[in-house]
DNA sequence: AACAGGAATGGGAATCAATCTCATCCTATG
DNA sequence: CATAGGATGAGATTGATTCCCATTCCTGTT
């Protein structure tokens, strides 16, 4: 069992936790999660888990990766594109952002800590508190470059 | 007459080279960003016409939107609360990015050299061809912070 | 200046993601 | 094992955006 258990259990640990209780719906989503590391629109996962025979609720897809995200526990990915995506966080995981490739549409997930210097930095230049970044980079990747 | 009459007929021009006809919704759309240099949503820029008593399509202002971001005239901004926020472009204008107030929910513009430069070191290093980037901070701005 | 052909417009229907409602189900606990 | 309250789900609803298409408006050409 690679890290995508090490995560469940993450989730799990964190939610119980917070004291709430286990659920159908919860255990569905964070499984599907679990095994794909990629981003998934709330409309994917909910295709994916009827392909496999796990019905889910549209309400309780969001219901439940809206609490993923407040427990930082999965991260909201929006391309522009007017629906947001879903993908795990691991723990240890140093934050990230993407790039997607305007020629395949794959998302590249990039880390930068040049970029996050210059963003720093310029949060004490412009005197604000930056509690928060988003980066994206639209381009080609490297085999459809 | 400000900057904002070089914008709109910066405007007029690009249209014209490219061998459009002028039409009434595209001209008040234009006449209506041309004053406001922040960002309107459609919806904004439709209720903002009709208060002036200048009634047009929704169709006709996504369509007139959707023209000038084509047309390198408008730029549109994401702040991934489900609506598109639209702003005139300076054609001698360097391109910035914004900071979401959290407080206030104020949008502040900035640029930074610094961040371009850790971004075009950035695609070097991935082998990758940026084409173009969005960065979107969210934070306190220097009134609510 | 009338004409023609093609753009531009706009009202309303249609989409589509996301949210809300609320009755029902299930979990963890005493 | 009874129970309080969290979790679920089907369907209705919202809200932005897009689509459709008949009508109106521009503009280069007679």
């Amino acid at each position: 069992m690679p890290e995508a258990n090490s995560w469940s259990d993450h989730v799990q640990n964190v939610l119980a936790r917070a004291g709430l209780k286990r659920g159908g719906a919860r255990e569905r989503v964070v499984a599907l999660l679990a095994g794909k590391p990629c981003a998934l629109t709330a409309v994917e996962i909910e295709q994916e888990l009827r392909r496999q025979g796990r019905l889910t609720g549209r309400a309780s897809i969001y219901r439940v990766l809206e609490l993923l995200v407040e427990h930082g526990l999965v991260e909201r990915v929006e391309l522009g594109d007017g629906q947001a995506r879903f993908e795990r966080v691991h723990p240890d995981g140093a934050h990230h952002h993407h790039l997607v490739c305007e020629r395949c549409g794959r998302l590249i997930a990039f880390d930068d800590p040049g970029l996050e210097r210059a963003i720093d930095r310029l949060g004490e230049r412009l005197g604000v508190r930056v509690e928060s970044h988003d980066v994206l980079l639209r381009g080609a990747c490297k085999k459809c470059g």
